[in-house]
DNA sequence: CGCGTTTGACCTGCGC
DNA sequence: GCGCAGGTCAAACGCG
């Protein structure tokens, strides 16, 4: 797993150079873990993964509900077609969390080494090519791992967005 | 009736 | 080429 060796190097950074100590060494713990489920080599990680992290507010003021925001990118194969992909593991008990944005839902699917079936949606807005999984951690089912990609092409449906959910910077 | 969810079938990419 | 796993489609269904 070469990815995870390179990962491993930043993790270590990250923690040295984090102010949220306790937040972001979780993210570093979870981080490679995570990042298992695509395929880890085709990740490339923010060279600066570690300041954007940690200016993130990556604890959110909703009781029991803790978030991580990660950014990766994968780049798929030969064709140098980018998808950005941005994640947030969160703690919270229901699947769904209100980001502002309107998803329509068009799959569950069981995926492996994973009891929790992975839910698909799609933002409802005619056009706009925003889709999200929706995974439970398998280790911890306390978290919700929400994995967007690509970018709204239009405003959020009721400027509720970035309360509470997505981080104030988050580019989608 | 319109919209969202469910769910089995189908499609696609990838490793062997 | 085959099989597996992930992702998507679309018809049926439920709900307000």
């Amino acid at each position: 797993m070469n990815g995870g060796t390179k990962m491993s190097d930043k993790n270590e950074r990250a923690q040295d150079s984090s102010p949220d100590t306790v937040f972001t060494n979780y993210l570093s713990a979870e981080l490679s873990e995570y990042f298992k489920f695509d395929d880890i080599n085709e990740w490339l990680i923010d060279d600066d993964i570690e300041s954007f992290v940690s200016s993130q507010e990556v604890l959110y003021h909703q009781p029991n509900v803790a978030s991580h925001f990660i950014k990766g990118e994968v780049s798929s194969g030969y064709q140098k077609k980018v998808r950005e992909k941005f994640s947030f593991k969160t703690k919270s008990e229901v699947d769904i969390l209100d980001d502002g944005y309107k998803w329509r839902k068009y799959g569950k699917k069981m995926v492996k080494n994973n009891p929790n079936p992975r839910h698909y949606y799609r933002c409802s807005v005619e056009g706009c090519p925003v889709k999200k999984t929706v995974d439970r951690d398998k280790d911890d089912p306390m978290y919700v791992i929400t994995t967007y990609e690509g970018r709204h092409n239009h405003p959020d449906k009721d400027h509720l967005s970035h309360s509470f959910l997505v981080p104030s910077s988050c580019p989608i």
